[in-house]
DNA sequence: ATTCTAACTGAAAATGAGTTTCAGTTAGAC
DNA sequence: GTCTAACTGAAACTCATTTTCAGTTAGAAT
């Protein structure tokens, strides 16, 4: 079993899960193919690559490899929720066209330790993660409407 | 009527909206009532208030004053879209609890115009606004649970 | 290895946020 | 005042997600 899998299997264990045939599944898509993914998305390509998993098992799951910090939920505003593995070290952002749908992830987040200790003493909250979502409009769409101008 | 109702009225002309009940009862409940409020406590609230309006014109036109640029529409995964007024120079971010959901604004935003900058360069998009979420534990549900942790 | 059972699965039904439809109404241009 | 494209709201619909429930299984205990 790839080396991954067994490190997600191991964190799993701790949490008190057991490795079942649906979370096994979901863990290697994720490793081997993707980010931005929704259930029903990874429950069609599972499908399609011939495995045996409900769609109901697929969100059940989810919520658990969410709840155990192994995916990250997040929400583009296209109609359901998207869900990218976690990898430990690694950190970024997505930049959203809001004509089009586009997703750009990008590195060199400006959130920092000092932010999060100014809230952690203002609020009482002891802060975990962040999200930050960047919406503009990609090259294609801002042609697009100018070129729609120009026509009318 | 309102300043800031009358403001966002000629907006809304500007992108050829007129200025209808639903949308005039919407502009005045935000300018007075709210934050990170959902299309159904808008409508609940509006209804206690003795307002006719119906729900479905409740999201046609959150989608309207959002697109005007009047409305910023939020996910705070917890079901549902939420909404809360736009206020010119004005710029704030959310802290979320993870277990119970409570919301709290905070300012002091570290996205500045060097990453939008670097990131309009290197992607071509025209960026035009963001969004953080920090997600972390209230002081209430810290307590919650390093009590139950003693109880078991 | 066999037994045991709480955790788990998936099909089907239910839920609920949000959208579409459509017949009637209205803002506001002329 | 007249006219009509834009708008409204009730009802029907869509579809992402959750719940239910009868049957299965991982893995702890013996
Ligand atoms: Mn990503
Ligand atoms: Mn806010
Ligand atoms: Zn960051
Ligand atoms: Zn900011």
């Amino acid at each position: 079993m790839d080396q991954r899998v067994l490190q997600a299997t191991a964190v799993l264990r701790r949490h008190g899960y057991k490795l079942t045939k649906p979370r096994r599944l979901l863990l290697e898509w994720f490793y081997r193919r993707g980010e931005h993914a929704s259930a029903q998305e990874v429950f069609d390509s599972l499908c399609r690559q011939g495995q045996e998993i409900g769609l109901t098992s697929v969100y059940r799951n989810l919520e658990v490899l969410v709840k155990v910090g192994l995916v990250r939920q997040i929400c583009f505003h296209d109609g359901c929720h998207r869900y990218e593995p976690v990898a430990p070290g690694e950190h970024h952002h997505h930049l959203i066209c809001s004509d089009c749908g586009q997703i750009i992830k990008f590195h060199g987040c400006t959130f920092d330790r000092e932010l999060a200790e100014r809230l952690e003493q203002e609020t009482g909250f002891m802060v975990n993660c962040h999200q930050l979502q960047v919406f503009g409009t990609c090259k294609f769409c801002q042609q697009e409407s100018a070129t729609k101008r120009r026509t009318v």
